[in-house]
DNA sequence: ATTATTGTATTATTTAAGTAGTACAACAAC
DNA sequence: GTTGTTGTACTACTTAAATAATACAATAAT
């Protein structure tokens, strides 16, 4: 099944955000191979330029390499993409103090507010 | 000075985003007057077109209420305004939630995280 | 009455993103 | 050596968003 997209942010950037979370996540062995290009556009449901053009910008994150023309593999450096989890949390927490405070709202009502939403998801 | 935009996201979402927090910040009076189109255009420095369209889709959210020609004023509706601050906040946790487990976060490390985001901010 | 300001509407143009289609060198597998 | 798969590159086309430039009816202010 194709994935899923928001309309109104960028294809590309929603796939890199995606693939970035897959492979923190683990989902994905270090040092491993990679999908190809066009089996994870197909995947996607989009262009395999657009999905390449998605791949390139992970390269520059370090967390892809392509061995071409065998194919890309997860990068095999542990502290890369240590580095990486630590840089997705950081900026995942940030964004969130900064939206909070923008909307006035209180660390204890916001804590609140997520366990309870945390439970209402379960 | 002009307002600040990210790439990748519409134009129109950002401003949408933006006034739609303003207002129930209660940077507007409720029932009080608000700016015009073309006043918020050259403030945000975007197309009067992109700001109009903006300012309707606030219109449809009854956040705003357009007396032509005399401008729009803010809702004098409070228990409209409650509603959209309780939505704002109910989506803004569940969207928090969502992405925390999509990162296979605990849910107290993500609150011990937000504690830390809280003081490094202030 | 005249003037200026309001929201709104319209058409054309520009810009950025994504798509479509094709091509090619490198190399593994056979 | 032939074949198929890899990443990559390129041009043309399409689409959606934003801009540019006006225009106009309603009305407040003068």
């Amino acid at each position: 099944m194709a994935w899923k997209f928001k309309s109104g942010l960028a294809l590309t950037v929603q796939i890199v955000d995606k693939l970035r979370a897959d492979i923190l996540k683990g989902e994905y062995v270090s040092g491993g191979q990679f999908p190809t290009v066009r089996q994870l556009a197909y995947d996607a449901g989009v262009n395999p330029n657009t999905m390449q053009k998605a791949l390139s910008l992970l390269e520059k994150e370090e967390l892809l390499v392509t061995n071409s023309t065998v194919g890309r593999t997860v990068t095999d450096n542990k502290a890369t993409l240590e580095l990486a989890r630590h840089r997705a949390l950081e900026s995942f927490t940030a964004n969130i103090v900064k939206e909070a405070k923008n909307m006035s709202l209180d660390m204890n009502e916001l804590i609140n507010c997520i366990e309870k939403g945390w439970e209402k998801d379960e």
